[in-house]
RNA sequence: CGGGGCAUGGCGCAGUCCGGUAGCGCGCCUGCUUUGGGAGCAGGAUGUCGGGGGUUCAAAUCCCUCUGCCCCGACCA
């Protein structure tokens, strides 16, 4: 390719609404333009560099024994009503109906439709297994699109789905992808770890996603040097030493005129946050139900759904709780409350002596102790800091933003028994079909790159991703020479299948210097005033260094460059995130 | 959906408070010069000032309304 006919619109300034660097530099690199909230047009350089993901994706795809499909993004309703998610999907599918009045939809994910495949061509556990996968649009109408290509309303997703006679299958496929994906995460020049995630109230025993660390991030992710690492909605941290009052007083009220919040009820005992018990309500079901922290603890829904096994609950309103309790929120506690199932976290157990709300307006309980002042279902409910303890190793756990670049998750028989896709088993019974779903954002690991590698001239993609891998600069296009040998080199790589691109636009040479450190090709040959000496220069854009070669060992080390690069990255500054 | 902000040429912005018919930098076009780090000089083109309505002799500017985009929050299989 020559940069005469490619299409790169460079800018010197970003457009002011961009924040994020990704999103920042990739408008002003040339490789997407913004068409509405949450959807971008990809421009030669940015389709270049996701075709070389999707590439690699595939190959590891295939490597596992996946096999590539392509299924309609368009969706009639009948599958999605039969897996109940025409209703639970909510506002977040983008719904049409068709000139007949009937209902479609625009694929969020695609477990509708291979179960749907599944149900009517596999009959026997000698079908089995399958991995099925495509790389495909999806879309998704997002409440809050943002950070350029980080979260949008459409996106490649490369999907893949196992089909298993059993649990003994299902590990295997899981297994294989979870190996895919960090075969995949490598080439692609990440670095990533894989965290624990929450499997969610949809069943499914095991999740993990695959994320980059960077602030750009929206998945809070708890990490520990031991290795310990999940996703904020999953992960647990241990109990942080608790050291009461010894002495089992009664029970005894006092006025706190005023004082709600555990912050000011706090400060008016002058008893610290963490002898507090914060009492919640929640209606659970359409039934209250009274929930317990530690009052400098944080209450995580993800974990209560879990607990309840609903997705069915929401805080209550003031005024249910005044008619359950009697008192308003600020003054309510477990002394002396019957009828209400009481759950209370994990911190709470074997504390004693602590101070909750009375149930009365403007009072509070001192010396309360749980299990004999109330009896409470004790379960993990709260949120993890930064800085509790890690339940392996005991050390401060640390917690930071990442992106979600992909996820593994086991279904189990949640879409094969609702769309009734079974097989027969070895013994002829007829059993749901054990299924896994397997997701990878295209475009996250795009930007994701970008937000790990730039600098302050622009980005500095990874060869495997890179839109080119090399880029010929030529300084004086009118120069004969120096044309002549920039051609030969050009040639000559592309024999040698590099991806290389020939800077010949009649621009001044600071010109050409900053856009193809901008656009962040990894290697850049120089063919300028040098060539005098039979010399032309490389430039490491990874490492900001140039070095002089003769132009006959211009091409072996340009070779040999290449090979080192992306290793570069992943020894880079954080350690490698996969073990 | 709640809160905040923005909308003026391709990009970045000024002008809006205090109404008088639109300007700057970059980019773009032509010519000459220049050519190893976003060139210089000369000349030139490009605007329904987001849409609609109103007030006024007169609206980018004041009022009403709608739309779009960004940020924070809520939400997020």
């Amino acid at each position: 390719m020559r940069w005469s006919n490619l299409f790169a619109p460079t800018l010197r300034e970003a457009p002011a609404d961009a924040e994020v660097a990704s999103h920042r530099l990739l408008v002003r690199a040339g490789y997407i333009r913004q068409l509405g909230a949450g959807l971008y047009s990809y421009l030669p350089m940015a389709r270049r560099s996701l075709l070389k993901i999707e590439q690699i994706i595939r190959e590891e795809m295939n490597r596992i024994g996946g096999q590539e499909f392509y299924l309609p993004a368009l969706n009639p309703d009948d599958i999605w009503r039969e897996s109940g998610r025409w209703e639970t999907m909510g506002d977040n599918m983008f719904r049409l109906k068709d000139r007949f009045g009937r209902d479609l939809c625009l694929g969020m994910t695609h477990e509708e439709v291979f179960t749907a495949i599944a149900r009517n061509e596999l009959r026997s556990y000698r079908d089995l297994p399958q991995i099925w996968y495509q790389i495909q649009v999806k879309f998704r109408d997002e409440p809050r699109p943002k950070s350029g290509l980080l979260r949008v309303r459409q996106f490649l997703m490369k999907d893949s789905y196992s089909f298993d006679v059993d649990d003994v299958g299902l590990d295997r496929s899981y297994r294989l992808h979870a190996e895919a994906y960090r075969r995949i995460f490598t080439r692609c020049g990440l670095r990533f770890l894989a965290v624990e995630a929450s499997s969610g109230a949809m069943g499914g025993s095991r999740s993990e996603e695959f994320v980059v660390f960077s602030d750009a991030g929206e998945d809070w992710i708890v990490h520990c040097e031991c290795g310990y690492a999940a996703n904020r909605e999953r992960a647990v941290s241990a109990l942080p030493p608790a050291e009461d009052p010894p002495g089992d007083e009664e029970p005894r009220p006092v006025h706190t005129p005023g004082k709600k919040t555990i912050d000011e009820v706090s400060s008016f005992l002058e008893l610290p946050q963490w002898r507090h018990i914060k009492s919640l309500v929640y209606i659970v079901e359409s039934q209250p139900c009274m929930l317990l922290l530690r009052g400098d603890h944080q209450l995580s829904e993800a974990k209560l759904g879990a607990v309840l096994g609903t997705e069915q609950f929401r805080p209550a309103t003031a005024e249910e709780i005044r008619e359950a309790f009697g008192a308003d929120p600020g003054s309510l506690g477990p002394v002396g409350v019957r009828s209400l199932r009481i759950l209370a976290d994990e911190a709470l157990r074997g504390r004693r002596d602590m101070v909750c709300g009375a149930n009365r307006d403007d009072y509070h309980l001192v010396h309360v102790t749980p299990g004999s002042d109330f009896i409470a279902e004790f379960a993990d409910l709260r949120e993890v800091q930064a800085g509790d303890p890690c339940l392996r190793c005991g050390k401060p756990l640390r917690l930071d933003k990442a992106v979600e670049v992909g996820h593994i998750f086991k279904l189990g028989v949640r879409y094969s028994s609702s769309m009734g896709a079974t097989v027969l088993n070895r013994e002829g019974r007829e059993v749901p079909i054990v299924m896994g779903s397997y997701g990878i954002g295209l475009e996250r690991i795009l930007a994701s790159a970008v937000e790990l590698y730039h600098d302050d001239r622009g980005i500095v993609l990874p060869r495997s991703i890179a839109p080119f891998e090399v880029v010929i600069t030529l300084v004086r296009p009118d120069d004969a020479d120096q044309q002549s040998v920039a051609e030969q080199l050009y040639g000559e790589l592309l024999r040698n299948g590099v991806d290389c691109l020939v800077d010949d636009r009649n621009e001044r040479p600071g010109v050409k210097f900053n856009d193809a450190e901008l656009v962040g090709i990894p290697l850049r040959i120089t063919v300028g005033k040098k060539l005098a000496d039979r010399r032309v220069e490389i430039f490491h854009r990874r490492l900001r260094h140039s070095r002089e070669v003769p132009v006959a060992e211009a091409v072996p080390s340009v070779i040999s460059m290449l090979e080192g690069y992306d290793q570069l990255a992943v020894d880079g500054e954080r350690s490698g995130g996969d073990r």
